[in-house]
DNA sequence: CTAAAGCCTGTAGTAACTACAAGGTCAAGG
DNA sequence: CCTTGACCTTGTAGTTACTACAGGCTTTAG
């Protein structure tokens, strides 16, 4: 199957498969005689763990390092719950984060309500 | 005052600052005789706003049109309700994308336990 | 046969900084 | 008087994770 099939079936841009490739979170694939890739159904299951654990906000790095897990023979759970334990303390640590940011603009939007004042105070407790 | 003061006063990188004045997020401060920078109060209200309105979030772009807002003679209340509006919304977005992985990764876990299997679901679930 | 669609490489742009490199300035200590 | 160290200056490159071309092939459909 060629880029634009893999990218369709994955729905995933051709470009972001090059790109994976190009920083090899892809195993480079065979090129027919034109220079265009082709690739398998193992490609495609490697492109969609890389997706999905994307998705599951894991960074580039962490992806590179579940896949060397991945690649294994018998791939080691207990390396997996440890890459997974660590990114669920950053995923709620950004979380918290967010929360806060959440309250303190609710806060503020509670100060000009419905904005029919002139002179905001937002823009005051900001400043100053 | 110079750089540094400033810098540590607001308790931001001095790099930042020159970035900030780069793209036009903070006035140009006048020259001393030796080409040093040099600050008054109003640059120092200035900078706190911008880093105050970062860290609530907005982007830089949102910050300028905050700062075209503050800039003016008397703020337009309602103008910032409407830029707060819209930002509230894209934090709660985020934070229901981040809630989502929270879950998934939470499940993937629960899968893989304490770790103490051979050949881990969590890969197999990735992949297929 | 031609036009459109698809593929190739390589480079540049995005957000929001951070981290140098290479050099100028200035006050204090020996 | 000189040097050392802490500042300051500019400009450029690196970061993350892509996206968007430009310029040029090849393949496919009508």
């Amino acid at each position: 199957m060629r880029i634009g099939t893999l990218a369709a079936s994955c729905n995933c841009p051709a470009e972001t498969i090059r790109y994976y490739e190009k920083i090899g979170l892809l195993p480079k694939p065979v090129r027919t005689a034109n220079g265009y890739r082709s690739y398998d159904d193992r490609h495609q299951k490697w492109l969609q763990f890389v997706l999905r654990s994307r998705a599951l906000g894991f960074t580039q790095d962490e992806v590179r390092r579940l896949s060397s897990i991945a690649d294994q023979s018998q791939p080691v759970c207990a390396d997996v719950h440890q890459l997974l334990v660590e990114h669920i303390v950053d995923v709620r640590k950004k979380l918290l984060d967010l929360k806060r940011m959440e309250n303190a603009l609710a806060r503020l939007k509670s100060k000009c309500q419905d904005g029919t004042l002139n002179d905001c105070p937002v823009i005051d407790e900001l400043m100053n």
